[in-house]
DNA sequence: ATAGACAATGTAATGGATTACATTAAGGAT
DNA sequence: ATCCTTAATGTAATCCATTACATTGTCTAT
């Protein structure tokens, strides 16, 4: 691989001369510039990534941190991020953590070492205190998931209104029995729509008690196929089911056909996310559409005005009611 | 953030006996050791990557390249790498190339600047000569997308012969008219499926002809959706349905549903790869089940093989045909 | 003709780590 | 007491690019 220091011998100027072609092609005469870019093409030169960032302490890279690419729900905020990103002259690398220390520091230290130039965190599980003690030093914003003490710069949506918006909705239409099928209270939205489910439910002077309310072991098809299982076998005559995340719905969806149970007539289904899927299922899924896009442009945004040392204000996005057939 | 010189003053030895300390313990006096232990604590020390690369020239990082997350298929396999990688000590970055050359280009450079050690690629749209080329000075290993022409590594199934496969079965099936819904056929896995298709429809005798294979337009349920529209418009009669994908197969199996065509007593569907969604569906997806998971580890060891410039040989791995409801 | 201004280019320090080679000191053999 | 071996540590070159500062040369104004 040629270095800077063969383009300046086969060019005959000095190192000098071929960085300022590089980065500041007009203070170099334009005889000299094209002689130098000439011989860059001729051995194919490209200045070293590793050389430069070490100088200049900059990578224009940005790590987003999620927790499984399997989770379609980061599939769109990911698009939105990536796009951005670019716009402004940065990359992005992808890191899954699967809500692992060991991986999350793995990428930290890719952080504070340089590599990248700051980090959009879209893992719930992180640990919180190392998170500030490094977003001290470096710019970091999460994305849809937040933490409450405003410690930290976030982009999300109002899930607990969004959740009590869509338990409402349910109540309009009749639904007495309402089930929640909900991810572990670690997560903060599931904390909050759990709270929106209740004070719907109050609201309507719902006479409901705990055990209406499931916790999917994992955000996964099947483990909101194995929580609609375990609710349909208690007998509890529910009449609707409100997943607070459209992958534990289409889950939860599939037992129900399976067990020959028809949606909406018997049972009504509602889900969280609106990931594409939602609307291939059979019936099509009701859901909330988050503005996951938006979000993860927003998200860049703040990043990168934090780098400029910028201050940022935290952003809560519109979300929407989707109602399709399965409600 | 400190360096190694921190650490020297602060301990009293020079950078060298620092830096053995990281690297090669065994050669510095036990009590020295934990000096100097003892102060990289203290002032909470990270040994610099880019400083380390710099010198080294290897950053134990594999490159992953993929057109986009959103299509599950990639899950596991990225599963499989993560997996094995991380056995083996090295990191990996998820890298969306949108099938851009501008976006390859860039992963490529990190590549080319020892940012990474080597690359996966999945991405079938990849410049064949640019690769090619690169291939001559770093380790690339092609996963489940491969070149004919056998100048680069890859592991891959058998393609053809699984397609030739599920059109047998559908035939044995008693179907007579079964239509293709094709990927485009830049991509090589669309020409060798669609040649097992048409294998077994000539093993059979059946007088199809072209307009008996459609080519969706992208690989999303969109796309298979539409395609599957406008076979129904075109009232061939067609009695079962094979789609290269699954993500194809799951947006005209949702067509279907729409329409109100009874899966399968009136329209066999099958699709192609085993996606986590296909057993989502109602009716669940026959389809093939590649080893994605194991795909992956295998393309990270023959990587790592590579990377020690060891000889590898290319692999094809073993499919199953998964029959399910949906045929 | 000479000083001053300015454009173009070069020199050398810098960023953080690794490592070949040099140096020092301690212990063992004679 | 002297020489040799060996373990422990240090010195300085190196990886590649950037950039403050120094130098050279050209042109203008007086």
């Amino acid at each position: 691989m040629p270095t800077i220091q063969d383009v300046a011998r086969k060019a005959g100027v000095s190192v000098a001369t071929v960085s300022r072609v590089l980065n500041n092609p007009s203070a170099v005469a334009e005889k000299t510039r094209l002689q130098v870019q000439r011989v860059m093409e001729e051995i194919d030169y490209a200045p070293s990534i590793l050389g430069r960032n070490l100088r200049t302490s900059e990578s224009r890279m940005f790590i987003v941190l999620l927790p499984m690419i399997s989770n379609p729900f980061y599939v769109n905020i990911v698009e939105g991020i990536e796009e951005t990103a670019i716009e402004n002259g940065y990359n992005i690398l992808l890191c899954q953590t699967h809500s692992k220390p060991e991986r999350q520091n793995v990428y930290f230290e890719l952080l504070r070492n340089r590599l990248a130039d700051g980090v959009i965190s879209m893992d719930p599980t992180l640990n919180k205190e190392k998170l500030i003690h490094l977003a001290k030093q470096f710019p970091i914003v999460h994305c849809s998931e937040y933490d409450k003490d405003k410690s930290l710069s976030y982009v999300t949506i109002d899930s607990e209104l969004a959740a009590y918006q869509m338990t409402r909705y349910l109540l309009k239409q009749g639904h007495t029995r309402i089930a929640l099928i909900n991810a572990d209270e670690k997560f903060l939205y599931a904390r909050e729509r759990k709270r929106g489910y209740l004070r719907a439910l109050e609201e309507y002077k719902i006479d409901y008690d705990e055990s209406w309310i499931l916790t999917a072991r994992d955000v996964s098809f099947d483990a909101g196929q194995q929580s609609m299982r375990s609710l349909l076998q208690r007998n509890q005559k529910f009449t609707a089911i409100f997943a607070v995340s459209d992958v534990l719905a289409i889950g939860a969806l599939k037992e129900l056909n399976i067990k020959g149970i028809r949606v909406p007539e018997e049972m009504a289904i509602a889900g969280f996310d609106k990931i594409d899927f939602s609307n291939m299922t059979y019936p099509s899924l009701t859901t909330i559409s988050q503005p996951m896009y938006k979000m993860g442009c927003t998200a860049v945004e703040m990043l990168i005005k934090k780098t400029r040392g910028e201050k940022v204000d935290d952003v809560i996005l519109e979300h929407e009611l989707i109602i399709r057939e399965s409600t």
